[in-house]
DNA sequence: ACCTGAACACCGTTCAAGT
DNA sequence: ACCTGAACACCGTTCAAGT
């Protein structure tokens, strides 16, 4: 890739982290170019696709995905605990920016997604956090990663959707936990 | 009201039914004009949010609210079944157009929307269910209907927005239903 | 009082012309 | 090989002109 390109690549990143975290992943392409300098064009080329942008732009993500889950299963605590100290990292984990509990849940379940390699991380980690918990014994049978992934993608979805904070549906997620718990 | 405006405005809502039935709740509303054979500036005229129209299309949905309430209060059973009946019901009454969970669920939480008075008939009716769960002692304390809504609410935006029939969310309704249960 | 439809704004997307 | 920005399409929304 040639220099000058390589480096209006980089901004248009930079610039969509931006206007991602001001007005969320459903924010005007048209403000990203304009505010990387570049031409709509430009942003295009790079990026076929809205998703593949949010793509780029979640790689400094899958980062903190993994913190959050070293943290996690770290927990030296009752797996139950486990759970429910999963279900928020999760939830909030994909609320970081407006529009992300929806884009990453619908990508969850669709395989073509631009977006789907980022969504195959956490739907990892959350299989390493299930798969403990059923060692330990405390998920009911039959229980899957992804159902843990729509579940709380769902309510965090609503949530977002609502603007409100992901703290107010900490209640919500215990009754999940119930559910899934034996 | 004149004639022919009351002529127009019935025209457009059967239009919008149409529309909304054949391509979700956030179809074009040019199209919805054209349909009905009416200037845009007639649609806004009687509709100034897309809400309201939606408002008005969904008045006959009231009808199988009740409806469906009635026949799941009317169930002899074991409460616990009546609870996922419930669950199950609900979600389907959200789920008949696209787009309809995620603004239904929305609207539940935000009392200001155009839609707000459906989306009480159908809290109010969930009011009467989580009632008489509470009753039977079936449901755990603290359980609200607001929670039955955003909860069951959630899961079935997230099918809708995958384009996934209604009827794959049973098993998440039933984690549902168990973690709302003693 | 109500309706029409042109006009405007906004945004995504493409592509001919330029470097 | 890459970039620019005008141009097009689409849609929501308004409003002057008409009935």
């Amino acid at each position: 890739m040639r220099a000058d390109a390589r480096r209006n690549r980089d901004l248009i990143v930079e610039s969509a982290r931006e206007v991602f975290r001001e007005q969320g992943y459903n924010a005007s392409l048209d403000l990203v170019a304009k505010r990387a300098g570049v031409g709509a064009g430009t942003l295009y080329r790079h990026f076929p696709s809205r998703e593949d942008l949010v793509n780029a732009v979640m790689q400094v993500w899958v980062d903190r995905v993994e913190e959050a889950t070293e943290k996690v299963l770290a927990f030296e605590g009752p797996p139950r605990e486990l759970l429910d100290q999963w279900l928020m990292t999760y939830a909030e984990l994909i609320s970081l920016h407006k529009g992300g509990p929806a884009k990453i849940t619908a990508a969850m379940v669709q395989p073509d997604s631009p977006i789907a390699p980022k969504c195959k991380v956490l739907r990892d980690a959350t299989s390493r956090v299930t798969d403990r918990l059923h060692e330990e014994g405390v998920l009911r049978e039959g229980i899957t990663a992804e159902d843990v992934c729509r579940l709380v993608g769902g309510v965090a979805t609503v949530a977002d959707g609502a603007e409100q904070p992901v703290s107010e549906i900490e209640p919500l997620l215990k009754v999940l936990a119930a559910g899934m718990a034996r």
